[in-house]
DNA sequence: GATAATCCCATTGACACCCATAAAATCCCA
DNA sequence: TGGGATTTTATGGGTGTCAATGGGATTATC
């Protein structure tokens, strides 16, 4: 199955519309499906999403019950925020305000690949933490010392 | 199955009245139906509803951990308070006094979608709830990942 | 007949759908 | 292989349609 890879960096219009990258399109399609499933990321400032398929066993999860005990509350909070956008005859989705904010999104939006799903970002809060993530993994490399 | 899923808040007018978000009427009426089943949650301050299909082997349906003696006493509470609500032909229901009183619901109401079934809160009251979820789930599965 | 419940219509605002443009990538053929 | 032609992509904007809401009319209920 083809994956998401890659980063690519879209406008949002005034309208909340923002183009999905043309590869992540083809992935989408490529399943027979014309929407992508997203929602805000529970730890992170940003959006994660992918074919509408990889939240299908979220209802699974989430304990058919009247009662409070036995409940995946990491599955109820996804599926509480979950939105299917339809994709428009150009390819783009329009973001919900709630997601834009969420994410910190302003004209830009940075789209990075990461197999089975996909994650958008405001541009200079993923340099951020790529650059914190670079220096993670430098610092493990070389325990002793940095310079 | 198509699920109940997302987050709408939508207006509780004079006459107890709100619009059934278009994506869960969908649902209801993607399975032929043309009223909702809605009651009050046993243990939260809202409302818990869904197709009225859901409501039939009620007994069968409570969580195991109730145990069969008071398995029957919930299905009973539930039966007890249990409405089927008509949509009218704008998509709407009017919600009984007792269960605005019971949600503590005053001029809007948000839908939440948890699969099977949806919730229907009073925003602020649901703002809280959600709030401590999050922090239990990053409290106990922050170092897990979701994939 | 009085009160409540249901139905019907009107408004507005958001969104889906359509077309247009520019830039980039790809194709194609001499 | 070069360079023009074609296609794809990203983006902007207009417009019709539908969802959400408000208010009134009609029917039901006691």
């Amino acid at each position: 199955m083809k994956a998401f890879f890659g980063t690519f960096v879209n406008k949002v219009d005034a309208k909340g519309r923002v183009s999905v990258p043309a590869p992540f399109r083809a992935v989408i399609q490529g399943r027979g499906l014309t929407s992508v499933a997203i929602h805000p990321s529970l730890f992170e400032s940003c959006l994660e999403g992918a074919g509408f398929d990889r939240f299908e066993n979220l209802e699974a999860q989430i304990a058919d019950s009247f009662g409070p005990s036995t409940r995946d509350d990491v599955a109820e909070l996804i599926m509480a925020e979950l939105r299917e956008l339809p994709l428009d005859g150009e390819g783009r989705i329009v973001l919900p305000d709630e997601f834009i904010a969420k994410a910190n999104l302003k004209d830009q939006a940075t789209f990075i690949g990461q197999g089975r799903r996909f994650q958008m970002w405001e541009p200079a809060a993923l340099a951020t933490v790529m650059k914190a993530k670079l220096q993670r993994v430098t610092a493990a490399l070389k325990p002793k010392d940095m310079s």
